[in-house]
DNA sequence: TTTAGCACTCTTCTTTATAGATTGCTAAAG
DNA sequence: CTTTAGCAATCTATAAAGAAGAGTGCTAAA
């Protein structure tokens, strides 16, 4: 962590008003924009002074000599951590916001909608992770026959996790086996799936082998059980909108990013660790597909312990006191209709 | 359909071999570049006499006077009907194909898997239809409860499509209730559950009134049963590598067709009538998005009968001598997989 | 019917010129 | 010591002009 440059006042509120204007026009901003476009009793000249310090900090560059400034990645830093102030949400926006997460649904369909509705207000791509599950608890195993050899295998875990499978199975088991084999079975309730499954494993060959089969089908399913980490996007195509047009490459690579997922769980993975709403410059990490994006995350959390995280991602350009508020509000929203259930 | 225009064996092979060429490069083709090319023992200016007669038929055109030529979409179209030899797929490759669609999975997940498989080997954009379910017979219902007000719901329809709900009723069920129930509706158990839905609505106010809250919720779950049309696209960044750099509006738009979902819809949906390979050139039709792309799909079938699409979209510019046998392929295995359930 | 030759057209690339924006510096003013 | 007016210098963006190259269409000859 770079220790914070001392800037006076009005070198600040001139950054401010700088990045303000970049956010809002999307142009190299100058000396004589920022006297013009607000009652600052200065002249442009002084401006450009105070420009020329705040490049020699690295808070502001140019694109070149004769084109105005740009915020740098520590501009921008420095604005989000010292200069920016919020635009809060207004109540009916809120309420309004509640009412789109229903927490009737399993935990990945509200994830989803969470995504869904976070990049639609903000108009950016949002980003939301799958709630980790530390404890995989087996509230019920049910057997259904289909048919001869086919089973359908039932599996409820923690509140309202269900999972179906069939088992297509080599000989064909009849009604009582199958109650037989639940009712064995049903001793594992309760506890959690890694045990049963380690527990099945061992006892395998000392049960009945006429239940191997049926006990080999349910190890496979507990062992493709653990949700991988995964996260859901929604609205990538609120990119294409943002991208300042000639970078048609970095759009693509970014596209590549979120189908590749590992290096997005990476840092999301990160930010679950910290407390409250999180801001990611793209250029900050080394990460290249990032330049000149932002991340903003907020965790979310069941009983009380974060479980996930929610966010959106945009070009480094975004309103951010707009946005920081909507995703810090999704976040306690989505953790609210999470613990409803 | 307009009539095929009568064009001599010569007119023909030189325009096969400037559409291929064409594809190729991706770059206007002259005359000389013809002659060139291959072995034709014809001097350019005879080339060049044939490409005007041609460009009059309306099956080329030159974006300006000193430049080559490229197809019209009539030209493609005519390439593609009357010029094209395939390229079959190997043996070896056809294996490798049949080998990623393991029939063990629901229809929605094999469909899926092919979507995936066929972007990955084209390297075009994968989309693939659901498959339409024309009879939706119920073939178990069962409830499990999971405390004093939730219960869930299993529903088995067809041979393996499984779907869960949980319920949250207004009061306790005991587990003597919830087993009364599913023997009441087990009446049902071979019929279509759109019969089974109306009778049940029709019977609720009969039956004992402390059923009713349950009926209901099992109402409510079979009206949202009917899975409305819907496909699944993979490899849609494969259209990033086609487009031709400038066009990023164009990207764009097609993205968000992607997403309306009802265009596309609609297409597929005239495909299915079709009986073999079916190519669906942009601008052949008014649509705006879809010019400068094709369409490549093949129907497939449960029972003999067609119930989805499958398919490619993907430059019009792309090796179809390829494409086209994949996807006739594809849709042949993907039928296979579905008929083995 | 085919072909060689050539003028013509149009794009693309390079060069040159011009106008406009913004800065940095200097010297004067507060 | 800070602020400001003024001005030269720098660089971009745009247009204009010229040169090179590609490909065509036409004409006349084979």
């Amino acid at each position: 962590m770079s220790k914070q440059p001392a800037i006076n006042d009005r070198a600040q509120q001139i950054l401010k008003i700088l990045i303000e204007r970049y956010i809002r026009e999307g142009e190299p901003v100058g000396s004589r924009a920022i006297v013009d476009g607000c009652g600052l009793s200065l002249s442009s000249a002084t401006v450009r002074n105070v420009m020329s310090e705040l490049e020699d900090l690295g808070l502001l560059k140019s694109p070149h000599t004769s084109a105005g400034r740009i915020p740098t990645t520590r501009g921008y830093r420095f604005f989000i951590d010292s200069l920016l102030t919020m635009t809060p949400l207004s109540e009916e926006k809120l309420k309004d916001f509640a009412k789109e997460l229903d927490p009737v649904q399993d935990s990945k369909a509200l994830v989803a909608s969470a995504s869904q509705l976070i990049s639609r207000i903000t108009h950016l791509t949002g980003l939301v992770t799958l709630p980790r599950q530390e404890k995989l608890i087996l509230r019920q195993l049910e057997f259904l026959p289909l048919s001869q050899r086919r089973v359908l295998v039932i599996l409820v875990v923690n509140e309202r996790e269900v999972q179906n499978r069939i088992l297509e199975l080599p000989r064909e088991f009849s009604r009582t086996e199958l109650q037989m084999a639940a009712h064995y079975l049903n001793r594992y309730i309760g506890k959690d799936l890694y045990k049963v499954r380690n527990e099945l494993l061992a006892g395998l060959k000392t049960t009945k082998e006429k239940m191997d089969d049926l006990m080999q089908g349910v190890i496979d399913i507990l062992d493709t059980q653990p949700q991988e980490k995964d996260y859901v996007v929604c609205g990538q195509n609120n990119l294409f909108n943002q991208t300042e047009d000639h970078d048609v490459k970095k759009l693509h690579s970014l596209f590549e990013a979120f189908n590749e997922k590992r290096d997005l769980l990476q840092i999301l993975e990160h930010c679950l660790q910290a407390d409250g709403v999180q801001i990611f410059l793209g250029g900050e990490s080394g990460c290249d597909v990032l330049n000149d994006y932002s991340l903003i995350t907020a965790p979310y959390s069941v009983g009380g312990k974060p479980v996930g995280v929610l966010g959106v991602i945009g070009s480094a350009r975004m309103p951010y006191d707009q946005v920081i508020p909507v995703v810090d509000v999704t976040a306690k929203i989505l953790s609210s209709a999470l613990n409803q259930n």
